[in-house]
DNA sequence: GCGAAAGTGGCAGACTCTGCCACGAGGCAG
DNA sequence: CTGCCTCGTGGCAGAGTCTGCCACTTTCGC
């Protein structure tokens, strides 16, 4: 009501998109960063979305505006991670194999999960609280593996829906990766495992068997 | 209130069991088919728990006992799949090649599919309807994949927790068992696709592909 | 048979999610 | 600068899922 006492957060960052939209997006990423916080200290379903409302100061039915549903403050950031490795498989050129291909951009995948830990882990911890089948971001890598499939035969021409080898060529390279996902961040432990004190170096062991 | 007038379900089939039990027995059989058929009827959202429990005739408190959630109308078919699968596996000699091993299961396991279609269409049907990311069954292959790779290692006095290597080959296989049953199964055809018209067939072709 | 144990149903309540409407602030002519 | 006009927001009521609690009935072990 006040005439705006004091809007720290949002000085003039862009102006290229309108006061709204900006507003729009600060309001939704506080959000989602308050919800992942009280997820990281008290557990996901330990918190309420009423919780998450009062401590992003927005209102419930708003909260539902942002975020169809609850989950999907978890299959967000792992949304992201998706669209990062489509953007990196559809970025290559026509003449590569599928196989190299696949392993190149699942070793970069590979440093933008590390490289991003900080947001991912609290999710990935969440996951695993959840009462384990309703909602599985992490294994939405499987729904994914139909886009990755459609782009990897598009970029060469390939046939539309991909063939059954395409895709298994996918499902086996997305499941390279998702082994060393689980020993990586998967569970309890966070990274840095005891028989793989290097990530990388584990991921590059994962991926080559494929 | 009237003393039992027609029970014609229930005669007297094992009396291994206790009463109790049989009737506890039949009563969420019941149920879960009750579900599954309006399922098929009306869509997996459309039927509410009230609705099944008019069906099944037992009081909505009495289903969320058998059934903890809603969502395991939908996984409890697909579990039955997966312990036939671990069943298979824990079955065979220590000596046998572990991609063997893989290749039989899941063999044997697209002849249960091919079974219980009548049982498994509508579950898979009413999962494609569901909000894609909530809840995903047939995802929950994924989940069964870390049990899998414990008996393979077991069979064989391997380590435990089974070594990434393991875990991998599991993955693989689990993975073309799964890119067949997207063909067989998935979205809107049913069994017969057109590209495949013998299931059977193209399962080995998958399969070989381990 | 009889007490103990277990299954069942009803009730109240928490939580997620949705449709509806009113209010106010940003955007866009004129 | 002024007046709409759109759009984001919040409040409210309601449906639907799921849980804790208690009373009632049925079954089981002795």
């Amino acid at each position: 009501m006040l005439t705006a006492p004091d809007p720290p957060g949002l000085p003039e960052e862009d102006a290229i998109d309108g006061l709204r939209d900006r507003k729009r997006a600060h309001s939704r990423a506080a959000t989602l960063d308050a919800a992942l916080a009280l997820f990281a200290e008290r557990g996901y379903d330990a918190v309420t979305v009423a919780d998450i409302c009062a401590a992003a100061q927005i209102a419930p039915r708003t909260f539902f505006r942002y975020f169809p549903t609850k989950d999907d403050l978890l299959t967000e950031p792992v949304r992201e991670m998706n669209e990062h490795l489509a953007g990196l498989v559809a970025g290559t050129d026509a003449g590569a194999d599928d196989a190299d291909v696949l392993r190149a951009a699942l070793r970069d995948l590979g440093g933008y999960v590390l490289a991003h830990r900080d947001r991912l882990t609290p999710v990935f911890r969440a996951i695993g609280q959840v009462s384990a089948v309703r909602s599985s971001p992490v294994l939405m890598l499987s729904v994914q593996e139909r886009l990755l499939a459609e782009r990897l035969a598009a970029r060469r021409g390939g046939p539309q829906p991909p063939d059954w080898r395409t895709r298994l060529l996918v499902a086996r390279a997305v499941a390279a990766f998702r082994i060393w996902l689980d020993d990586a961040m998967g569970a309890d432990r966070g990274f840095a495992d005891a028989d793989h004190p290097d990530p990388v170096a584990h991921l590059d062991e994962v991926l080559a068997a494929i």
